[in-house]
RNA sequence: GGGCCUGUAGCUCAGUUGGUUAGAGCGUCCGCCUGAUAAGCGGGAGGUCGGAGGUUCAAAUCCUCCCAGGCCCA
């Protein structure tokens, strides 16, 4: 049989090019397809993807998302669980629209219609998978594995259809209703905008600031004050508003009697210049109900005897400011509005006064001539002289604060304006909501009854529509005449009513076949969608709207399979989710519109659903802690992680370069993760990376992301300067010319690539904490896990290959050996495998990823620093004997469970490992890829908890021997007589006596003893246990803790061991203290070689003997020889001759070892006193002051 | 303005039901080791645990208030 030889192992690797290969593999051998068929008869785990939008490009928060979203299915894949998963995408929606506004450099709806909805929607659909490209490359780059074939997507007629179904349950149920919802609205533009556009266009603006009298109807020159910076909402007054269980005042002024909050009445006499003296004191409830007269009387005569124009009582009025009496108008302000609808439910027929047109005009039906027509905030000011001139207004100023502006048009500033809108009813299932949320396990904990619990409880109705164009169409038809309304289900019921319904659509596809289908269930084609009735008169037409697009994505457990109409089995089968994860944004966004279409649609499912377990991501930061924001620049591309070292620049040539230099940002330089003042950089154009320039970067102080060149650099690259020089903004670099930007790369390093990138997420902090991202910190992490099992496993590669170690060759299976007889070590590094292992499974079934990397961390060190370490010369012995054979196999076998353990991890470093070390040994094992293996469980019978104890102290005593040793600057290559080793009181020695071997060569002691009569090296601090005592002692615990401190250790120690317990007096009182009371730390003496640790002491015998320092010096001379090999880069297994010539004494030290020295450097020949033969490589060097020449050539030469 | 979260070493983060010398990694300085290692080991410096009160024998931990940052809403 052929020996395996296993695939070198370069510790210097180029890990994305490494990770394309076995991507290429992967995708070549179908891997993630076939994990998902070989668990198909696995008992379900169900992960919901949350549908990201493909109209702009993945950035790290999204890094973070599918990374997580991919380790907890690939864990419970190995686990034996079916997780099937399906892509998703977010295809609707206002953010959409307004890219391609952009675009189209056109802006606002009229502008649309102008241009027409058909083309604009079908641009909406190009413009949905602009970047799909970059996703899916993002996607499978991160190694998440999802199925991007056969995405759901949210414009598709099927989840439209599927939608449409949700929308007509609920319009059965009575949940789906018509009323009007308050926005912030661009009247020049006839649309609303988000909160987060609104939050965008705060500009400093003066308005009117206006006192108002508000007289009141049945107490003749009584009048109320009110307050308003918005003197246009005045005609559409409707109440106004008092706080109950606050004071009022009646104050006078002049002949007036004046109402106003009490503690506000001082202010108000303030800003009017004179006394107001206090006539009365009430509560507020008393005001309310009284009738007082509208400040303009638009609708006196037009809305009957509704009861307008009273007081009513609500808790937001605020007392910091104005008069306590809040002007309500219901169409311009949300709360206004909630307020109104809080009346209507005792009189439904209250009218929601609006005086405004949708364009921002006064409506000439309703306003008197001096207004008709007028845009309301140029109206202001006239109305504000109108109210003064028949003395209403009481006092006018101007007052200087933020308003919000369209973003789009800077001068246009936005009104809160009513517009009709459909809402669903969540209002009348909050309990249930609330019961489903209390039953979800969330990760942090506190989201529950913290952010989402307390929206939940605020919970109003959901506003539903939106006067937008792309969008899943509100499918509700209205009769034109008898205004009855249906709501079908899907197209197949439309088709029943009407089988020519979608004939314009048609007709258009017939015109261009290029027509997605899927836009005949979309506007404009959808709104040609008519019906009549027999024996009904009137024609059915649709409402206008479109849906909110978190409609779309909470309907994704059902609509991703089409149901009801297609796949029932398929969504009972994968309903509720086991897992979901989102960032913490999503609380009010999916989280929420899933919990509630669920906790609508589907009443009597168990709850918790539609999700079982929900991870809320913490957002990703800046190195500062810095939201990351593309217009500041303080953005690390993901790129730069996953691809290559390398940042854009906006190129600004400067005579004030110096040659052969390039200046940047420092904060870029940091963010290039690149040191000192000046690195070696390629600079070039993109796509001209032949003709790249080596040159030196400069930190300056500089703006971000635009680079100083030389004026020859700028020639030679055939730059121009970007025409906004400094002032270029980060954003907008990447849309420069080729021709006026450069690539600035560290071409000294590769990029960590994307094992690193996950790592980095997992193990930075628990998921749900902010992550502040930065190369430096992932390279950081990468160091911590990922590099060093790398180095084992290169290592591994080595001495396997050396002593052709194969385990699947006859010999060395023959030759394996139960853990249970191979040494100390390998039962001990076997141990903490196994114990690894039981954890990480524990943690992971429990979700706690950032656990389980620290768990498996500890490991990877463990293995590296202490088994490996301490292994070394059982890898160099000569031969294949037992003992080194249990070394291999026990390596082998904790590389191979490694490899599985990290394998949801870290995909492509598992998948190396696996292919190396499983697949080369074994090409026709069933496990073709690491990922289809089971997850290990831990060997039960490895497990040795004595063992882990015992090593633990161990390498504890070892520490502080090293810690000894650097105290008295014994260099460890001196051998040393003894250590001697107190232990701590009431441990035997008896445990650690296995381990003595390990100990000396770590030492490098000829023996190590314990210590028994302990007195004469240590002293005994006695504490007491501070846990076991408190409630004994209590309150003497300070001077019994002082009593102790004071106390002779030793001889208590004594009493102890002795009567089993002692006595102290402590304030008058005696307290029995048993041994298990008190806590005793030992410390060395003065004047002892020595260091103390948990475990306990390490005493160093230092004396040198003349055979000691010979055998110190020998050591250095075979470290100048082994140093001299790696220096000339030899074989491990090069045979050499060597020369030594020099210092009698350091050559009188090597002449009894010569054959020691002889086997541990591969010498053949050893000549002592002779000079270094011809060929041969020579180096004078000194030790101690003692000369020596090495003379060292290749044997056999 | 409200809600939630966070604040511990220069940086990134741990810190169990309160238990008395607050830890790790990185960085830095000194030293060591190296025939796997972009490594590793030992040590030093570095902390009024955001601040102020309080509860307690005992507080990073529990309570109150305040400050700063983040997120979500207004």
């Amino acid at each position: 049989m052929a020996q395996t030889r296993f695939g070198k192992v370069d510790a210097i690797i180029e890990f994305p090019a490494r990770e394309a290969e076995i991507r290429r593999f992967w995708s070549e051998r179908n891997v993630f397809q076939r994990s998902l068929e070989r668990r198909a008869d696995g008992p379900r785990f169900v992960f919901y993807e949350g549908p990201p939008t493909a109209n702009g490009l993945p950035h790290n928060g999204h890094a973070l998302t599918r990374v997580m979203k991919d380790v907890f299915p690939r864990y419970r894949g190995m686990r034996g669980y079916s997780v099937p998963r399906i892509a998703g995408w977010d295809t609707h929606g206002l953010p959409v629209e307004i890219e391609v506004e952009k675009e189209l450099r056109i802006s606002g709806k009229d502008a649309i219609r102008e241009y027409g909805v058909e083309p604009f929607v079908r641009r909406c659909l190009d413009s949905v998978f602009r970047y799909t490209e970059e996703w899916r490359q993002f996607t499978e780059k991160l190694a998440f594995w999802v199925d991007l074939d056969q995405p759901y997507v949210t414009y598709h007629e099927s989840y439209v259809e599927s939608v449409w179904w949700a929308l007509s349950q609920l319009f059965e149920k009575g949940l789906l209703y018509q009323g009007h919802k308050v926005v912030w609205w661009w009247a020049q533009g006839g649309t609303a905008l988000s909160a987060a556009e609104v939050g965008q266009g705060y500009k400093t603006v003066d308005d009117p600031s206006l006192y108002v009298r508000f007289p009141l109807r049945d107490r003749p020159g009584v009048s109320l004050v009110v307050w308003t910076t918005t003197p246009w909402t005045l005609p559409s007054n409707t109440f106004a508003a008092v706080k109950p269980g606050v004071e009022y005042a009646r104050v006078r002024d002049g002949d007036d009697q004046l109402i106003v909050a009490a503690q506000l009445v001082g202010t108000l006499a303030e800003k009017l210049g004179r006394e107001l003296p206090v006539e009365e004191v009430f509560s507020g409830e008393t005001l309310i109900g009284e009738r007082y007269e509208p400040p303009f009387d638009w609708y006196r005569d037009r809305v009957g005897d509704a009861k307008l124009w009273r007081v009513v009582g609500a808790d937001f009025v605020e007392l910091d400011a104005g008069t306590g009496v809040v002007h309500i108008a219901p169409a311009f302000g949300e709360v206004d509005f909630d307020l109104l609808r809080r009346e209507q439910k005792s009189d439904p027929s209250l009218p929601l006064l609006c005086a405004v047109r949708p364009d921002g005009s006064f409506d000439p039906e309703l306003a008197d001539a001096r207004f008709a027509g007028r845009w309301v905030k140029e109206a202001d000011r006239d109305l504000t002289r109108d109210l003064k001139e028949r003395a209403l207004a009481l006092h006018v100023e101007q007052v200087r604060h933020e308003y919000p502006f369209c973003w789009r048009a800077d001068d246009d500033p936005l009104i809160q304006y009513a517009r009709p809108a459909w809402y669903v009813r969540t209002t009348e299932r909050v309990q249930e909501a609330l019961e489903a949320n209390a039953a979800i396990q969330w990760l942090p904990e506190h989201i529950r009854d913290g952010r989402f619990g307390d929206f939940l409880r605020n919970n109003v109705d959901w506003a539903l529509s939106r006067e937008r164009f792309w969008g899943t169409p509100l499918n509700i038809w209205i009769n034109d005449e008898t205004g009855a309304m249906a709501a079908p289900a899907s197209v197949a019921e439309i088709l029943e009513r009407n089988p020519h319904a979608f004939a314009s659509f048609d007709a258009a596809l017939a015109e261009d076949p290029t027509l997605s289908p899927h836009l005949r269930v979309h506007k404009p084609w959808i709104d040609d969608v008519t019906w009549t009735r027999e024996g009904e008169p009137g024609v059915y037409r649709r409402v206008p709207e479109v849906i909110d697009a978190w409609f779309d994505s909470g309907s994704m457990p059902f609509a991703q399979w089409g149901y009801p109409h297609r796949n029932r089995e398929a969504f009972e089968a994968a309903f509720p989710a086991d897992f979901i994860s989102e960032a913490i944004d999503q609380t009010r966004g999916w989280f929420n519109s899933l919990l509630w279409i669920s906790t609508l649609l589907f009443p009597d499912a168990e709850k918790p659903h539609p999700y079982r377990t929900c991870i809320v991501l913490g957002h990703v930061s800046d190195r500062a802690g810095k939201k990351e924001s593309k217009s500041k620049g303080n953005y690390t591309p993901p790129e730069i992680i996953l691809d290559r070292v390398r940042l854009e620049f906006a190129a600004i040539p400067s005579d004030a370069v110096a040659a052969g230099e390039i200046e940047i940002a420092r904060e870029d330089y940091d963010g290039m993760d690149l040191r000192g003042d000046g690195t070696r950089v390629r600079v070039y154009r993109d796509g001209a990376e032949g003709e790249a320039l080596d040159r030196t970067l400069r930190p300056v102080a500089l703006p971000r992301r635009v680079a100083r060149l030389t004026l020859a650099d700028q020639r030679a690259l055939g730059l121009e300067a970007a025409p906004r020089g400094e002032g270029t903004l980060p954003t907008e670099v990447p849309g420069l010319p080729p021709e006026q930007k450069v690539w600035i790369e560290d071409p000294s390093v590769a990029a960590p690539g994307a094992d690193a990138f996950r790592w980095f997420f997992f193990a930075s902090n628990p998921p749900w904490n902010a992550t502040r991202h930065s190369l430096s910190g992932v390279r950081a992490l990468q160091r911590e896990l990922p590099l060093k099992l790398r180095n084992v496993y290169a290592f591994f590669t080595i001495y396997a290959n050396i002593d052709d170690f194969d385990p699947a060759a006859a010999p060395c299976v023959a030759g394996k050996r139960a853990p249970a007889e191979r040494s100390l070590l390998d039962r001990w590094i076997l141990s903490e495998l196994a114990l690894a292992n039981r954890r990480v499974i524990e943690h992971m079934d429990a979700y706690r990823v950032y656990e389980a990397t620290g768990v498996l961390s500890e490991f990877v060190d463990a293995l590296s620093n202490w088994y490996v370490r301490r292994s070394r010369d059982r890898f160099w012995a000569p031969g294949l004997e037992a003992d080194k054979l249990d070394a291999h196999w026990t390596l082998y076998e904790c590389l191979i469970a490694s490899a599985k353990l990290v394998a949801p991890f870290l995909p492509y470093a598992a998948e190396d490992i696996w292919q190396n070390l499983a697949r080369g040994p074994f090409p026709e094992s069933d496990e073709e890829s690491v990922h289809f293996c089971d997850y290990p469980g831990p060997d039960e019978t490895a497990l040795d908890e004595p063992l882990s104890r015992a090593m633990g102290a161990l390498r504890e005593l070892v520490s502080a021997g090293l810690q000894v040793r650097t105290a008295e600057k014994l260099r460890v290559r001196q051998p040393l007589e003894a250590a001697e080793i107190v232990l701590g009181v009431g441990a035997s020695g008896d445990a650690l006596a296995p381990y003595l071997d390990l100990m000396r060569e770590e030492l490098n002691v000829a023996e190590v003893h314990f210590v028994p009569k302990a007195d004469e090296y240590v002293t005994y601090r006695i504490k007491p246990n501070f846990r076991a005592l408190g409630p004994k002692v209590g309150k003497r615990m300070p001077a019994l803790k002082a009593a102790l401190a004071q106390a002779d250790g030793a001889s208590l120690l004594r009493e102890l061991d002795a009567e089993g317990r002692v006595a102290l007096e402590i304030a008058g009182e005696s307290i029995d203290l048993t041994r298990e009371e008190l806590a005793v730390d030992l410390e060395a003496r003065e004047g002892f070689a020595a260091a103390s640790c948990g475990a306990g002491v390490v005493i160093l015998r230092t004396t040198l003997t003349p055979e000691l320092i010979a055998e110190g010096q020998f050591r250095e001379v075979l470290n100048r020889i082994q140093t001299l090999r790696k220096e000339l880069d030899l074989e491990y297994t090069g045979r050499i001759e060597l020369t030594l010539a020099g210092d009698t004494e350091l050559l009188e030290a090597v002449r009894p070892r010569a054959e020691e020295l002889k086997r541990e450097t591969l010498a053949l020949a050893l000549a002592l006193e002779s000079a270094p033969v011809d060929g041969a490589e020579v180096r004078e060097l000194a030790i101690d002051d003692r000369p020596l020449t090495i003379g060292l050539r290749l044997a056999g030469n």
